[in-house]
DNA sequence: GATGAATGAGGGTTCATTCAT
DNA sequence: TATGAATGAACCCTCATTCAT
């Protein structure tokens, strides 16, 4: 008689495992041994229920951009002017479920796996077009159509920037910085363009919604 | 007697064809088989010039590295502005030596090193070092003494950012926008600032520089 | 649901190929390959019962060891007087399970180890120490106290000069004359003394216990 | 203008060199780069003074045998009885020059190597039978024909034995120790045989020669 | 006579995968 | 549903050997 319900815990528990061992034991030293270690089962396991070591990664990594994906659409919930909107998908890639260590290290991992596996480049372009499409949409009103794409992606870039230094510096970068980082570089953008083509009461709009 | 000069040719090499593995092949799939062959030489080699796999990953992250110091270094010699210092560091992070997808590739996969390796950390720590170092001294003169730190560290996060871009985007960043986003995020920075606290005289000067 | 009772089945499969190796293939050519090919089991089976060859060749030695120590504490329960015992010892040594080219041939490649191998070294120590204690306590009623340790060393030395021999010789020493050799030893040094320093009755009673 | 004299002083420093490194480094441990950076010469040197390891290694083990050799000859030339000759033999085995760690190291080693290598074979077969038949000859005057055989052998093993200790007990045997313990041995069989079968005076005779 | 650069076979080891239980 | 014993391919590394100089 087969209990229902346990093939979810099985599989977060050995998604949590991946992500802890990635992060301790480094991406190549993140074996099925040590993850079934972790979770508290055998190794056999993963076959059952994610088919492959390749089908594990892949359902990790799809974890953290689901994560990040949930993160995101309840900020722009609360979000009504295209400013809030944006300063939401900063904020959401900067909440404390996503700017921490552990997490980070995993993007990093997958990061250099992308180039190379296909199915993880399907779900690294899915993700980045979401991140960017959600910045345009954003920008959209403020900013003329051919500055979009280059600030969008500046965005894009500044924000996994931040993550990378998250993982990588010792004396690490705090949330809270990087948040402010990142929105002033969004603000900048706007108020460089409003100064030029915009009446002053817009600028002051933006303003007061960061 | 033993050709003289043959161990800079071949450290070269072997150099050469780690980074063309590790971006064509992937870093997981980067073994001393295929390095080897590709560099058109034995598989003992490596062990004859590096010691070990290790040595050979080391070596080839010290080789990007240099190149980005020494790119650096020339132009910083034609630099004598402080505008004109950290535009020199910009722009040599997307000289085209830098900013192409294999030594892009090779950045990558040793980040995802670092954390679990304390010789990469330890270069990794003076490369980080050096390139804020350089942002600090050139932004120090324009901004308040709070928002060197944050700048700095911006740029550096988004020039980092932008090379993953470089690596991961099927429709890729060219060097020339990825530039001029980063000068862009520069140059904000400092008008910013000089429209607040200095005279608009100071601020001509900036954009001349640009 | 494993199987129980294999590990002991694994362990002694692959200990008496190893032995098997090590007499015919020599020493050097004993590889984890034809170990396991003897063994009828895949060259993975090592690592999984002994972790390392080092731990397969430091398990086969205490095999060997422990079937000496068995032996001889076989024979030492029914020995009741210091003659009995000494013999005994002696005996046990050339049993038939030991004094067979294999385990000669084990024991002579453990000895060309042993200066080397700190895990060895402790195993031999300890073995050695048991044989000399053996002999000692066996010898001390009929030698004075200055003869012991030089009449122990000797039988002890003798009998793995014999052991040698065995692994050496094309024509080879029989276990029958081997021990007889060995014993021949033993009474001649107690004969010698007895005629010396103790009452004829006393000698008789050595020879008869013999 | 080949120098003359060469060949002969690179052998013995290639010798040397190997018997340091079975010693020190242990035989499995004994490669011709070690070897070679011992002797201060180039790996290339070996194959063009024993053409192969094999070669270098056959001349080590001829070696030591021929210094035995020469130990034996040097002190049979003034023994003039049997018995002398017998003790002759006995001291050259435990002379300074042969029971030190160094040289025992290697007879072990090579001893763990004769029953695979057929040159070797045929070297040890010669070493032993030089050994025995001295012995032989030395003992046939003082026992009867059907324990010759047997003491010659007991002897040989004896003597080996306690080489073998010498390499493997950390409280090693002094060389007084073990020539007093085969000196011994000898006595013992003679007396044992002059007690039964001979007049009391050729007993005396032993004694002094011993 | 002598070097040491270069080779490549073979070693031990790791590990994803399979499968009987 | 879950186990872990067993496999064997692929890895890195060592090293005897070769050979141009």
């Amino acid at each position: 008689m087969p209990k229902v319900g346990m093939e979810e815990i099985r599989r977060r528990q050995l998604i949590d495992a991946t992500k802890a061992s990635i992060h301790e034991d480094g991406f190549a030293n993140t074996t099925i041994a040590r993850i079934s270690r972790r979770a508290g089962l055998s190794s056999g396991i993963v076959a059952h229920y994610f088919n492959d070591k390749a089908g594990l990664l892949e359902a990790t990594l799809r974890s953290i951009a689901e994560d990040l994906r949930i993160e995101t659409v309840r900020r722009l919930r609360d979000a009504t002017t295209p400013e809030e909107r944006l300063l939401a998908v900063i904020d959401a890639n900067f909440a404390p479920s996503q700017f921490v260590p552990e997490v980070v290290s995993v993007w990093l991992s997958y990061w250099a796996l992308v180039p190379q596996t296909p199915a993880l480049r399907r779900v690294h372009a899915i993700n980045e077009k979401r991140m960017i499409s959600n910045f345009r949409h954003a920008l959209k009103p403020h900013l003329p159509e051919d500055k979009v794409k280059a600030v969008a992606t500046g965005l894009a870039a500044l924000i996994e920037g931040l993550w990378l230094r998250c993982a990588l510096s010792t004396a690490g970068v705090t949330p809270e910085e990087a948040a402010g980082i990142a929105r002033d570089y969004a603000t900048g953008q706007f108020k460089k363009h409003a100064a030029a083509n915009q009446p002053p009461a817009r600028q002051d709009k933006i303003k007061s919604a960061i």
